[in-house]
DNA sequence: AGCCCGATTTGA
DNA sequence: CAAATCGGGCTA
């Protein structure tokens, strides 16, 4: 996608990330996967937001740049979570890309996500239905999945080696919306409805 | 310097 | 249902 896609008001923009698919040309591989869920951070007024009250710290400071970047922060200690900067200029919003259906590279997703099952023989040929939604159904395990972390901060999404590309084109009939997934710290903004995914996609997380 | 906690995942 | 695991953010 160029960079105009990623100028449009932040939850237009998480709508039509849905569909998209996320290329990752990494060293050992071509890995992508189709975006079917996603939820957006709407910035200082967004009590759920890492950038809520203006926060603007060396993590969140892609956040106040421009959009079509990479966010990535580590969660919990182990896993990371991808976002895509949205908003304009000195407007801190993003989206968080929750879950993808694996298209490509799926050998080298099982290296990823199961070392243990893939020395011991499993490859995306025997891989179970029930394993394959377990790749990437959750914010940090495609990250873990397309390898994704740190190295990425800040990385323009319009470039190789991790892009987004045009795939899956969606009605609006076909998108559902809810609100977010723990953020229960997050006061009156727990129930905003700014969770989207695609309606009975049975790669969406949860 | 110290403390608390998190936009998660896994396995008991 | 609790552990894993660590950097960020806030207090002092």
């Amino acid at each position: 996608m160029n960079r105009a896609f990623f100028k449009q008001p932040t939850l237009q923009l998480a709508r039509a990330l849905l569909g998209k698919r996320i290329v990752h040309e990494h060293a050992n591989g071509l890995l992508s996967g189709r975006i079917v869920e996603v939820e957006a951070y709407m910035g200082p007024e967004d009590r759920a937001a890492h950038s809520y009250g203006g926060r603007r710290t060396t993590r969140t400071e892609v956040m106040y740049g421009p959009p079509g970047y990479a966010y990535i922060y580590l969660i919990y200690g182990m896993y990371h979570c991808f976002n895509v900067v949205s908003g304009p200029i000195d407007k801190p919003e993003a989206i968080l890309v929750r879950a993808v259906e694996p298209i490509e590279g799926l050998d080298l997703m099982i290296q990823h996500r199961f070392p243990q099952k893939a020395v011991q023989g499993l490859t995306s040929r025997t891989l179970p239905h029930r394993l394959k939604r377990q790749l990437t159904n959750g914010p940090g395990k495609l990250c873990r999945a397309f390898d994704i972390d740190h190295r990425y901060y800040g990385h323009d999404l319009s470039q190789s080696p991790l892009m987004l590309e045009d795939d899956l084109n969606l009605l609006t009939r076909d998108i559902a919306c809810g609100p977010r997934i723990n953020i229960q710290y997050a006061e009156d903004a727990r129930d905003y409805p700014w969770r989207f995914w695609i309606k009975d996609h049975p790669f969406v997380s949860k």
